[in-house]
DNA sequence: TCATACCCAAGTGTTTATGTCAAGATTTGT
DNA sequence: ACAAATCTTGACATAAACACTTGGGTATGA
């Protein structure tokens, strides 16, 4: 089971962009070169994160970006879902494609729909601003 | 996030073992048929699940395999273990490689390590008793 | 002895993830 | 006006993982 980097790096822009909440906008390459994230690849994903209203952008010169909400009104699910799609649910391909005709039989199930509610309910029960609170404890 | 077909297969073929605990041996051709899966694919993951123990061979005419414990002495956890490498630690690759450098930095650490805990909980939880429980109740 | 079935190593094709690059258009502070 | 920055988008590159195949070898029951 595995984590895309895409997931990794967009929590980490996004902790950035918390800990600096309500302050001056952040540029891309501060964030990329902070957070050691390719700034053209991060360009990516942060669209995505706009558009999902996770981040406000500015435009123009002193421009960049801020959080869009509260640190604790955004939690790490938020962001892993915007960039990653189809985060938690791990489906069958096979019964998506074909039509799952061995269903009855099929031990998985019960698993992986195990498996993807633990996991959310745990990502869904972090905020950044738990995350805030962890960093600055240490 | 996403679960390998191999996790999968191996499921299903520890599945299928697990339903004939104590019966004949079952040719690897009769595993991949009923769970449908390519045969010599499952036969390269079943060498994995027989070093670790999960299962047993029998060479030969009239062999197959055969389940090596008892059902609810076998746990969703062992089997993707074996088959998935490192399953649930989802790793920092940059901490591994390099060493890290912005640790009190990473958001991610804390996260990772509460969605592996939480995922291994559950599979660790999930023994093939209760797997053939839940199909013999439907 | 022979068909059956496991055992093993290596090779192959495809997809996905992870970026990189380019080439502009647009907005905004100074 | 100019520079700084976001926005758009589309193509390209690469490497790793995955899924599967091939071609043998070896043990065993009948």
């Amino acid at each position: 089971m595995r984590v895309s980097t895409r997931a990794r790096y967009g929590i980490n822009a996004v902790f950035e962009l918390a800990k600096n909440y309500q302050g001056e906008p952040i540029a891309i390459k501060t964030i990329s070169e902070r957070q050691k994230i390719p700034m053209q690849y991060l360009e990516q994903l942060i669209v995505k994160l706009r558009k999902a209203g996770i981040v406000n952008s500015l435009r123009g010169a002193k421009g960049g970006y801020t959080i869009a909400k509260k640190p604790k009104d955004i939690t790490a699910w938020d962001v892993i879902a915007c960039l990653e799609g189809a985060f938690a649910p791990i489906h069958c391909k096979r019964y998506e494609e074909e039509g799952c005709d061995h269903e009855d039989d099929c031990a998985g199930q019960h698993i992986w729909t195990k498996v993807n509610s633990s996991v959310m309910q745990a990502v869904e029960n972090i905020t950044f601003a738990d995350l805030i609170k962890e960093f600055k404890e240490k």
